[in-house]
This record gives C-alpha cells, sequence and structure tokens, in this order.
DNA sequence: GGGTTCCATATTGTATACAATTCGAGTCGG
DNA sequence: CCGACTCGAATTGTATACAATATGGAACCC
C-alpha cells in the first residue's frame, strides 16, 4: 500500500508494541499524524487497520485507545489459534504435495540450526517459525481461513514474550514440527491437526508460565503488558 | 458510527448484496461516492470494511471489485463457521445461566411460530435465527471469537438465498435448535458443539442443494451470484 | 456535598484540492 | 501479427480546511 498509510502503521503498531504506549493510552489522531509525520489522512486508514489487528480499542465516538488484553482475553486468542491452525494443518495434510513438504523440511532444519547455537539466535527462530507456519496456511488453500488466522497470529503480546521461551520449549518446538511433518508425509489430516491443535496450546502454557513469573497480577485479574 | 460513512457503508453494501453490482465488477471510489450522495472520504472508510467483510478485493493497487466467490470459497466459508459456531456453543454450554437459557427458548418458540403459518414469514425466521446465534454467541463469552465469527457470519451469499429454503428444513431448524438448548440445559459443551457444527453443516447443504438446482455452474466451477 | 447545566476546548467527520500512480489505448518497430 | 513503449485519462493517495460532535471542567442550583 501507500507509503504515508503504510509508515503510520508501521509506527503506531511499533510504539504499542514496544510498550512506549500503555494498554489504555488514548490516541489521538492529531498528536499520531504529528508523531508519523503524516497528515491525518493516512493515520486515519491506519487506526482502522490497527482496530481490526485489535491492537487498539475504539469508543462509541470512535476515540482510539491501546487496547489491553487480560489473561482470559490472551487464553482466548490462544484457543481460536490452536483450533483454526489445527485446522489448517488438517487441510495441508489432504492436499500436500512432495515439493511443499521438502520445503518444510528445509524450513525446519534451519529453525533446529537457529537453536543449535548458544544462546540461540532466537530472532531468526522466530522469523523461521513464522515461515513455517505461513506455509502450512498457504497449503490449506483457503482464502478466508488465511484472513481470520492473519487477526489472530500476530498478537502484541505473544510476539513481545516469545523471547523468554527457554532453550528447552525452543527445542520441543521443534520436535513437534517434526510430527507435523510425519503427519502431512502420510497426508494424515487428523493426526496433523491433534499435533498442530497441542502444538499452540503448549506455546500458551509456556507463554503463560513464563509470564507469570515476570510479572505480577492485580486483583482484578489483569496483567501488565509493558 | 457517523452517518455518511455509515450510508455509503450500507448503500454499497445493498447494492453488492441485491445484485445490482456483479461480482467482478470494479468500484470505483468517485462513482461511488456520487451514487451515494457523500465525498469520496467516507467511501474509502466503507471500502475499507467492505473489505474486512470479504465482499469486496482489493487489487495490490487499491482498486476495488466486487468479490466473486466460487463453490469451494461459500463451502470454506461454511466449513469455518461450522467451527466456530460450534466452538461458540461449547462455551456458551459450560457459561450458560438460567436467564439466557429462556430467553433462547422463547426466541425458538418464535422461530416456530415464523415457520408455522403458511407460506412461512422467511423474514421474521431469518431475524430471529440471528438473534438466537447472537445469543448464543454472547454467551461464550470471547471478545475475538464475536470478531471472526461476524466475519463469517453475514456472507452476501447466504444472506441472499436464505429465502430459498424450504419449509421442511426451516422446521428442521428449530428442531436442532432444540438440541441445542438441551445441551445446553444439561451444561454438556461437547453435545451442545457437536449439535451446532451439524446444524451448520446442514444449512450448507441445503443451501447448495437449492442453489445447484436454480443456477446453472459454468466449466470453470464458479456460480453466478445474481 | 452531590448533581446538573452549560460552554470552551479538543477530537473526530467530511469535503475539496492537488499530487502521485496506474491503466489502457494507440503507436511504433520488429 | 505481436510485443514494447509512450502518453493522456482515469484512479487512488495525501494534505488541509472546515463542520460536527464529544469531552471535561467550571459555575450553579438543590
Amino acid at each position: 500500500m501507500s507509503r504515508a498509510s503504510d509508515r503510520a502503521y508501521g509506527t503506531i503498531r511499533e510504539m504499542i508494541m514496544s510498550g512506549e504506549f500503555a494498554p489504555g493510552d488514548a490516541l489521538g489522531e492529531e498528536a499520531l499524524a504529528e508523531r508519523c509525520g503524516v497528515s491525518r489522512t493516512p493515520v486515519r486508514d491506519a487506526l482502522r487497520r490497527l482496530e481490526a489487528d485489535m491492537l487498539i480499542t475504539r469508543t462509541g465516538t470512535q476515540r482510539s485507545f491501546v487496547a489491553d488484553w487480560s489473561l482470559d482475553d490472551i487464553a482466548d486468542v490462544f484457543e481460536l489459534r490452536a483450533m483454526l491452525e489445527g485446522y489448517a494443518a488438517q487441510r495441508a495434510a489432504e492436499r500436500m504435495d512432495d515439493d511443499t513438504l521438502k520445503a518444510l523440511r528445509a524450513c525446519n532444519a534451519e529453525l533446529r540450526k537457529a537453536v543449535s547455537t548458544s544462546p540461540p539466535n532466537v530472532d531468526l527462530f522466530l522469523e523461521r517459525n513464522r515461515e513455517f507456519h505461513a506455509l502450512i496456511l498457504e497449503s490449506a488453500a483457503s482464502r478466508k481461513l488465511v484472513a481470520l488466522l492473519a487477526s489472530v497470529i500476530e498478537q502484541p503480546v505473544v510476539w513481545r514474550t516469545a523471547h523468554h521461551y527457554g532453550e528447552e520449549e525452543l527445542r520441543r518446538s521443534c520436535s513437534e514440527h517434526d510430527e507435523v511433518l510425519a503427519a502431512f508425509a502420510r497426508r494424515d489430516g487428523d493426526w496433523a491437526e491433534a499435533i498442530m491443535s497441542s502444538h499452540i496450546r503448549r506455546a500458551f502454557h509456556a507463554y503463560a508460565d513464563a509470564h507469570r513469573g515476570l510479572t505480577a497480577i492485580d486483583k482484578s485479574g489483569r496483567m501488565r503488558m509493558a
């Protein structure tokens, strides 16, 4: 898309992701426009996209605020992701061709490489991991599924805390990917669905455990994301 | 939201739904603005929303076209809807309170009333049916699920063809709703999920059968929506 | 003190003008 | 006849000005 609108989107998104804006903070169009060096018009576009991403919420009068997520909300998103990615894996298994399978194997090999160093290269891991899941999603061949998962997959919270994964968790992820590949090789949709769903669920609990250790949860059940 | 932007959204949506614009038609902002009696600014807002609804698609250079749906695409959407509504029903069953259950029973009673006349009052049926499913979705208490289902639930194709349901299908829908309610009354999440999922799947096949009888499918596998 | 009304201010909605880009027809050369 | 190129027309992107509306606090009444 266009330059200014994209820059606004990226800039605001980054500010939210990095925690520069805390959940609940008000986001005025004028202020954002100045901060991004563009006019309000592309900012409004960006805000619409960010709303779709659920990174911001809007009041009845269209005022924007940084979304805040309760632990329940986060669990919720992971649950949906587990379901949708499981479904994607099932469809992918039924449609898998040998070329894609080879590509997935290569991708997971690189994942292993990222983990084998010490300390592990987490950024590379995340990039390859994203690629792995993207390949599967593509193989699922469902336009709507792509749209749904896109809105669920890149959540701010998850993104920021992936760095807290331990080496053991990273390694286990690779093993689970292997099992997904085995299911693909046998075109076993149910197996692929089950293992993928469980893969995502484990990721959530790893996240929740790590996060519980790092941040306090106040009496209302909300946790600080910053 | 604001008046002009809403009017643009509603007007364009209606034009697509009614078939005034055929799938594949180009939608210029200027032309739409004039047709809606507003300027391009609110039209651009509306187009963004319609894109999220997947009622229109956009090229790499942001030109807009009325989306066209293959039979596979439609099957796809129903499959996702079956999964998501099944999940919603499961969560709803686990959280169901007596007041909501009573409201659902009343709602289904009205559904029956809409069917009992001859000819059946299809508009009333659709309205109450929407209410029934909305109540369940609300009880599921998942913000993200609401967002996902919203983008899947009101598809143009489905909406327009619901009128083709036969009296027998309408009656069966009520019975299936009864079974969902029975599952709710027992707080049996798995049962609720299974019956709801099957409810949606049956709706799809009823739609597909009715539609196959009414419209031709050309050699590319695409079907006319108008 | 608690609540209400009112108004200045801030914020969002819309229209319009203009810049940047894209599309496609027509042309030229092979 | 086909393909690459060019340029005018059409379309989208952005900035800005102004209108409409919401917000928050001060003044006010009970």
